[in-house]
RNA sequence: GCGGGUGUAACUCAAUGGCAGAGUUCCAGCCUUCCAAGCUGGCUAUGCGGGUUCGAUUCCCGUCACCCGCUCCA
């Protein structure tokens, strides 16, 4: 089970996915940086999400907001009062529990649930924002936060948005980029970091199809998932139960996938009503409302919010596409393969160009069919080792093509494009390869 | 933050109070080799800091990181 966790962790580590950070110093907790490969990764989920959230639409539009955001923002939103957790620590067995779980009993004596103790620490406000200052002087009114969601830039930008995009309601702003929180328990590799990458949309509707559009999103974001080759049975749908709802939604519904660890939340779609925009109208004092011409009325939108991040997303995809199989050796027995059986569109490498052998005739050729597809795909040329070899590498990172220039080659004008899954192949014209592989990927 | 476990090469693992070893990987060379494990050669390690000791990778303390639980919600 956790097997699974260890093969993809190490793979990553070793094929340059991802590597602890600042490593030769210890490392520091939560934090990862990643590598050739895993920017190649991470840039096409990016691309995936954008393409079918804003590119294929013409109901969202896209921002990008600052990630130093004035405290008013958090202020306004609710971040600084709510978003934290107050912890008390039970003095006799040193359990921590949340204050605000704990219950009085029908003396109105709070004990502890794990060993009847009476005695607790204070409290302690852990709250989720990372602080920092604005200029020299580091006092309380050069505080500000670096942002725990994408969201807020969204919606203080609404009216700006909508009267520049010229959108009418319903429509989205999507948006993607790096938030923080000081979250007590990271871990997971990288399930849960302190820094991390949120693909957010804020789709903004009429008051009454709220719940409609949470349906409609929650099945669009689902069907995502399932397009990009995740297994249908390691995901689920499960809505919040109210007592869990977060202190801006109404309702939520989480897509969950059944990691090595359990059943987690990868991606929440909340219906966030007009909370956000009523409260930064109340803050800021401006007019936030939309004004509907054709009825004649103005009112705050609703909002409904899918919400992922994409270091969550990646080790998804990562733990869904590794596998190992059997496959048959040159001798005739077997022998086993691992695969990234990742989506094309994900693969970090789509084409590996590899000459038959490093031979003096061979390796020009294959230099030249690799300077052919290099300005349309991420490619990779490799000509060290033996060629069985060579396709198992690509195989291990999920390469989805290998073209392969052998001594015919030099004669027919023909190479062999190997697939990764059935590691069938397929004779092809030089002058016909950007086409072929085009049709493919 | 608390409790338990772990830390040796890029990866997976050995070993030892007295020179740190293997497999895989990687690199270079050879080979008209289409699906790992051919031949030759090569690089790389005891997380960090302190203590005990003639001598510590090994024992002790601290620290950092990772894993499991409490916690959490992208």
């Amino acid at each position: 089970m956790t097997d699974l966790m260890e093969a993809v962790t190490s793979l990553a580590k070793r094929r340059g996915i991802a590597f602890q950070s600042a490593e030769i110093y210890g490392g520091l907790r939560s934090s990862w940086d990643y590598g050739p490969l895993g920017v190649e990764l991470r840039r096409n989920i990016r691309n995936e999400w954008w393409r079918a959230n804003v590119q294929l639409r013409d109901d969202v539009v896209g921002v990008e907001a600052a990630v130093i955001t004035s405290p008013r923002v958090w202020q306004a939103s609710g971040h600084l009062e709510t978003f934290h957790d107050p912890l008390v620590e039970c003095t006799n067995c040193h359990q921590r529990w949340r204050e605000d779980h704990l219950e009085a009993n029908a003396d109105g004596v709070v004990l502890c649930p794990n060993c009847g103790g009476a005695e607790f620490t204070e409290p302690k406000q852990f709250n989720l924002m990372l602080k920092t200052f604005l200029g020299p002087i580091e006092n309380d009114d050069a505080v500000a936060y670096l942002r725990p969601e994408t969201a807020q830039g969204m919606f203080v930008n609404f009216p700006a948005i909508q009267t520049v995009s010229r959108k009418k309601l319903p429509f989205g702003i999507a948006q993607i980029g790096k938030s923080f929180r000081n979250e007590i328990t990271p871990g997971n590799f990288i399930f849960r970091t302190r820094e991390f990458e949120l693909m957010e949309m804020e789709f903004f509707v009429e008051p009454g199809s709220d719940d409609e559009w949470l349906a409609y999103w929650v099945e669009r974001r689902l069907q995502w998932y399932l397009d990009l080759g995740v297994s249908k049975e390691k995901l689920r749908l499960r809505p919040h139960d109210h007592d869990e709802l977060a202190h801006y939604a109404k309702a939520a519904t989480d897509v969950e996938y059944e990691f090595p660890f359990g059943w987690q939340e990868l991606e929440g779609v909340a219906n966030r009503t007009d909370f956000d925009l009523d409260a930064h109208q109340t803050a800021s004092g401006e007019d936030l409302t939309y004004f509907d011409q054709a009825n004649e009325k103005r009112f705050l939108p609703y909002v409904i919010e899918p919400a992922v991040g994409v270091d969550r997303a990646m080790l998804t995809f990562l733990l869904d596409a590794y596998r190992v199989e059997e496959a048959p050796t040159a001798k005739g027995d077997t022998d086993k393969r691992t695969v990234l059986g990742l989506h094309r569109s994900l693969a970090p490498i789509k084409v590996a160009v590899l000459p038959l052998s490093r031979n003096e005739k061979l390796v020009p050729e294959a230099r030249r069919v690799h300077d052919l597809i290099k300005p349309d795909w991420i490619t990779q040329y490799d000509d060290a080792g033996a060629i069985g070899r060579r396709y198992r590498r690509q195989d291990e990172v999920g390469t989805p093509f290998c073209v392969t220039v052998d001594f015919d080659s030099l004669d027919d004008r023909q190479v062999t494009v190997r697939e990764r899954d059935t590691m069938q192949q397929d004779r092809v014209a030089i002058d016909g390869l950007v086409a072929y592989l085009q049709e493919r990927l």
